[in-house]
DNA sequence: AAAACTAGTGTTCAATTGAACACATCATGT
DNA sequence: ACATGATGTGTTCAATTGAACACTAGTTTT
């Protein structure tokens, strides 16, 4: 479908793709021109031109800085800052984002999450649940939202969030430490569910 | 530092950040003005300015367009697009970033990487790891660089890459799979190294 | 050699778009 | 009462910026 670009094409896509990374908008006709020397706005318009027919450009006709690359497409590279909280404050962190000790940004759709998903971030401390797989300092992105059978997910207990997987026995909510020299089960009622674990984020090898 | 924001300035950031998401560009004052149904483009000029004085928005004066996110600055988040292979092929996986299957952005600081590293990411197939704590469906960041003792690495072992932990036996290189139902050492020797891992990201729960 | 394609020059026009000023309203606090 | 600040209206101006046309020149294809 997206036919071979000449020599000058791919240059002036590389261009705009530099351009879009320093300065978080799209470059303008005339600031392409000037980049390569041309005398007039035309060459450019006609590179463009064909960089949007060949589908390698997408373009919104008509407005400024609308070149958009089909990698920064909307919804596909939305990168979403994330809150990271050493432990997380009692109540949901919600507004003061100011508080968390830093941020990780990472692109929505290789968490699997949606582009407006509300995330934070906690680091792990202990090994409660190594049975999952989730080993000290690893880091983990939880949203708030009611959980299901087998989430793992963050609760307040006695002022401290630890993770635990929720399950359902009986009818009846219980947390779970993937770890046997851990209590096996706790009634959930009453718990303060701070967030359902939706990815993990681990630095250095283990 | 950051002075609060007024409910009105607070609504019109959070526009523009939903436009930007949607959209790819940042909205225009005047679309900012019919969305919220103002008779005056300059009603949206002054909360535009007070969000730009207050910090909490970066703009380009006199450019179309130019209103930025904090979080999507340039230089600020040293983000780095890591390559993702589904199966690393034969070869340093150098140059052509284009055969990816797709990619993943990440902040350098995060990761605990250089801001020019060269990374890429491999998804993990089988379980010939599990006692490192990786599992099938992780994606391992590996940088070509030489193998330390203890390092986990990529290694190329008949066409196909496998991670496996290096290790040094009586003063030779050796692979060890960290799965008991894997031959337990490897002659590191004649072997390709492909990357070294630096992180892990793992998507959804366990 | 003719046709087709890529690349570029010079120029013009109009739509898009940011910036500015004067004035009005309402709430808040002094 | 008075000052202050947030919010909004109407209007005007100028810079920014995309789009278009006519023409030239080199290369490749037919």
């Amino acid at each position: 479908m997206s036919e071979a670009l000449t020599d000058r094409q791919q240059q002036v896509l590389d261009f705009i793709q530099a351009y879009q990374r320093e300065h978080g908008v799209a470059p303008v006709l005339r600031e392409i021109q000037q980049h390569f020397g041309f005398a007039s706005p035309f060459s450019v318009q006609r590179h463009v031109d064909a960089l949007a027919q060949k589908g390698a450009l997408h373009r919104l006709a008509g407005k400024a800085r609308g070149l958009l690359h089909p990698a920064h497409h909307p919804g596909d590279s939305a990168l979403i800052r994330i809150p990271l909280y050493g432990i997380i404050p009692a109540g949901l962190p919600t507004a003061n984002e100011q508080e968390a000790d830093s941020h990780i940004s990472v692109d929505a759709t290789s968490l699997g999450v949606r582009p407006d998903a509300k995330l934070f971030a906690l680091r792990v401390r202990g090994d409660s649940m190594l049975g999952a797989h989730i080993v000290e300092n690893d880091v983990v992105f939880l949203t708030p939202r009611e959980p299901r059978p087998r989430d793992i997910v963050a609760a307040l207990i006695d002022g401290e969030s630890t993770l635990k997987r929720f399950l359902l026995q009986r009818g009846r909510p219980f947390l779970h430490a993937e770890n046997p020299r851990y209590p096996d089960l706790l009634p959930a009622t009453e718990l303060i569910i701070q967030g359902v674990m939706v990815g993990l984020l681990r630095t250095g090898a283990a």
